[in-house]
DNA sequence: CGCGCAAACCGCCATG
DNA sequence: TACATGGCGGTTTGCG
């Protein structure tokens, strides 16, 4: 696996109305994957059917064409704003025909729309950001729309929900072509622009893996449903009856990061999850997710993620006509 | 902000 | 000999 020689094209289509940080999300994490050897593996080309495309905010040119998509290996299918809006049948007639030359077709946010639009969820699982999976279930009902996941791999087509999950997806991706180690490297290098309110920070590297290892995936499926308690390396350990320092090193080869790093990670993403998706005040999301002060939570969120919990919650959520909690 | 204790990290090495 | 394991302990990191 580690010695891909030919040039894997990403293709992320955009069209009028598509949320331009969907878009860049894939743009960003694709270019910036370096092998250990130093080679790039991904090629990124923006395409679209008519151009200028217009955003809701700005005009922009793609350098590529629609039909450049059926050469692709993978397809980035970033979301609409508005998703009550009829998709370019041109669009979908080109992702179909990507489909059929053997292309993965990956859609981020409200981009399971498209998707959906084009048939190629039917049958399948899928899901989106959590605002909108009821409209995505009720418009398509032979679609199973799982609302609480971060993506969702159908194996050759993948949904993904809200942004932040569009990052895990890419990395989800890359781990399949490279490895652990090049996805956790992948993701130490990119610095997202969360312009809004901060400066550029380290972004997350999480979400679940591809471990064959039986034991190690339930250990990870075990700390998923036990981030509020206690989650020390020794309790790790005796879960799976190794010593800690095994444990550290299956870790690092497996992961890429080491175990309390990757139990932060979990517990900054769940809390990013109640953040984005519930009322919950800072101080019980604080103990939901494991933290053992306020402080300490407001302290280590803003460390990872470069913003205070609470902007982070004020800053999120998608322009639609549903009502928020 | 900073202090002090405790935990985690990880190179090194003995052991099976 | 090649390799995985896990204990040790110096250093770093993190939490209250």
């Amino acid at each position: 696996m580690p010695h891909t020689k030919n040039i894997h094209t990403v293709a992320v289509v955009i069209f009028d109305g598509v949320v331009t940080a969907d878009a860049s999300i894939a743009c960003e994490t694709f270019s910036r994957v370096k092998l250990a050897c130093g080679f790039s593996p991904y090629t990124v080309k923006v395409c679209s059917a008519n151009t200028p495309i217009n955003t809701d905010f700005f005009s922009i040119k793609a350098p590529h064409s629609l039909s450049e998509i059926a050469s692709a290996q993978t397809v980035i299918v970033p979301g609409p704003s508005e998703v009550n809006k009829e998709p370019d049948p041109e669009l979908l007639k080109h992702l179909n025909k990507a489909r059929e030359s053997g292309a993965r077709i990956a859609s981020i946010c409200t981009g399971a729309f498209i998707l959906a639009a084009s048939g190629l969820l039917n049958g399948l699982k899928a899901t989106t950001h959590w605002s909108v999976t009821d409209t995505l279930a009720r418009r398509y009902p032979q679609i199973e729309v799982d609302p609480n996941v971060l993506y969702v791999d159908n194996g050759d087509i993948f949904t993904s929900a809200g942004a932040m999950a569009g990052i895990d997806l890419c990395l989800h991706l890359i781990r399949k072509d490279h490895g652990a180690k090049v996805a956790a490297d992948t993701a130490r290098m990119s610095v997202m622009a969360m312009e809004r309110v901060g400066g550029q920070r380290q972004f997350i590297k999480h979400e679940m893996p591809n471990t064959e290892n039986i034991t190690f995936r339930s250990l990870l499926e075990w700390i998923e449903k036990n981030l509020h308690n206690n989650l020390s390396i020794k309790c790790l350990a005796e879960q799976v009856n190794m010593s800690t320092r095994t444990l550290h090193r299956r870790f690092l080869e497996q992961l890429g990061i080491p175990p309390a790093t990757w139990v932060l990670q979990r517990r900054i993403r769940y809390s990013q999850y109640l953040l984005e998706s519930s009322h919950f005040n800072i101080d019980q999301i604080a103990a939901d997710a494991g933290f053992g002060s306020s402080a300490n939570f407001r302290d280590q969120f803003r460390r990872i993620t470069g913003v205070s919990p609470s902007s982070y919650r004020r800053s999120f959520g998608i322009k639609d006509s549903q009502k928020h909690y």
